[in-house]
DNA sequence: CGGGATTTGTGCCAATCTTCACAAATACCT
DNA sequence: AGGTATTTGTGAAGATTGGCACAAATCCCG
């Protein structure tokens, strides 16, 4: 009756949110020393490359289990596929933009960015002159056909880049259609309700916190 | 001899860089206020907006001074001036990308990402074809052209958009060059010298976090 | 095969960051 | 004018996060 065993998921620990976020950043590095032919790799030897201590990794790390051999360090195969695993980047994402913007377009037709895992299956607009556009590969559809096409395609992470005055209304048509991850391109900070995360990119803001400290006389 | 007084900046006290980079969020909401015409806000409004509680506002405040005004709130106005000023926004900056490709295209095309007082005033590439060619307005020009361009035109802000395989390269140039801010959108986290900062800006890495969330049977 | 050199995983402490809670000041209402 | 309701600024408590340092395990070399 039962079908081949699910790939067993541990169960979850309590995890700090900001643990999770450097997940990635260790997969990432990972990936190039695998790439490089490395087999082993130390806590010392990462916290070089990420400027982290090494005693902040091997936290991290512990968090989820123990990965790593005393006297030698971790194997780069079996960390890498651990983490990936832990992220959940063993397994293939759908992804839709929303928004086709001058902004949503870049992001469609960058290739660097839809990583290994992920691919952008969708894309929708509000302008009619818009609709039906071809956009990198994908047919733009419109607002109409979100909802259903969300719940069909079983869309779990979303891409917003709408004008500011209409993001707020998205997510939210978004989270109602099942969305529980969203990357949010606009210069806002939505709110959204338990249970689904996003994350902003908001490049303006990073400018203009660093001109704090270009202005101070004494360098921090 | 002395000209007239300098606009006196306030002395610095030990601010912790996570206030520093809540500031610009701060004046985004403000400036949309003032436009709406409000004249005051209480710490209590300014949260809900931004999805944080009014004692982390006033608290963040209180390391550059006393704004409000018991029972009445902020000066809306006098609040974004003195934010803009500390932030060091009421002056203007010059700013130049380097690496033209698809990516650093896209960051000079897009009209949204250089707010006011930041003005895109030069672009770099290593590539031939691209040098001389025109991208929104500027004329991109070869890389060995920046040390000269950037000591002259005194830019301290860079944007790196170049090949993860030379960004330390380019970013330690651009230090050498006098940069002491830089926004960084290749996967990497460069290392940069006490004085420099650096954002990077890197949205796979916030994909690749959330679907952490994603393979969660529990909502968090 | 034995001893020194590495390196992990983690208990514990330190540092940082957030929130509480309240006195003091101001506004508003009757 | 007096009394109640707001709202700030902040000291202190609380929560979270980061780092030290060491026992235990493993490796490596002669």
């Amino acid at each position: 009756m039962a079908g081949k065993p699910e790939p067993q998921r541990q169960p979850r620990p309590e995890v700090p949110e900001v643990v999770v976020t450097r997940l990635p950043q260790y997969v990432r590095i990972l990936g190039r020393l695998e790439q490089e032919g490395s087999e082993v790799v130390s806590s010392q030897q990462l916290g070089e490359k990420l400027q982290v201590t090494p005693a902040q990794i091997r936290k991290d790390l512990s968090y989820f289990g123990r990965f790593g051999k005393q006297g030698r360090g971790y194997s780069v195969r079996h960390l890498l596929d651990r983490l990936r695993e832990i992220l959940g980047l063993d397994i293939h994402w759908d992804v839709a933009v929303v928004g086709v913007g001058r902004l949503g377009r870049a992001i469609i037709s960058y290739p660097g960015f839809t990583p290994d895992g992920f691919r952008l299956i969708a894309a929708f607009d509000a302008n009619p002159e818009v609709v039906g556009r071809k956009v990198g590969g994908l047919t733009v559809e419109s607002m109409e056909k979100l909802e259903e096409q969300f719940r069909i395609k079983q869309i779990s992470i979303a891409i917003v880049a709408v004008p500011v005055s209409h993001t707020q209304e998205v997510v939210d048509l978004l989270i109602e259609c099942g969305v529980r991850a969203i990357v949010n391109y606009t210069p806002t900070s939505p709110q959204v309700s338990k249970g689904v995360k996003i994350r902003n990119i908001d490049p303006v803001l990073s400018l203009q916190s660093m001109t704090y400290y270009l202005t101070d006389p004494e360098p921090r």
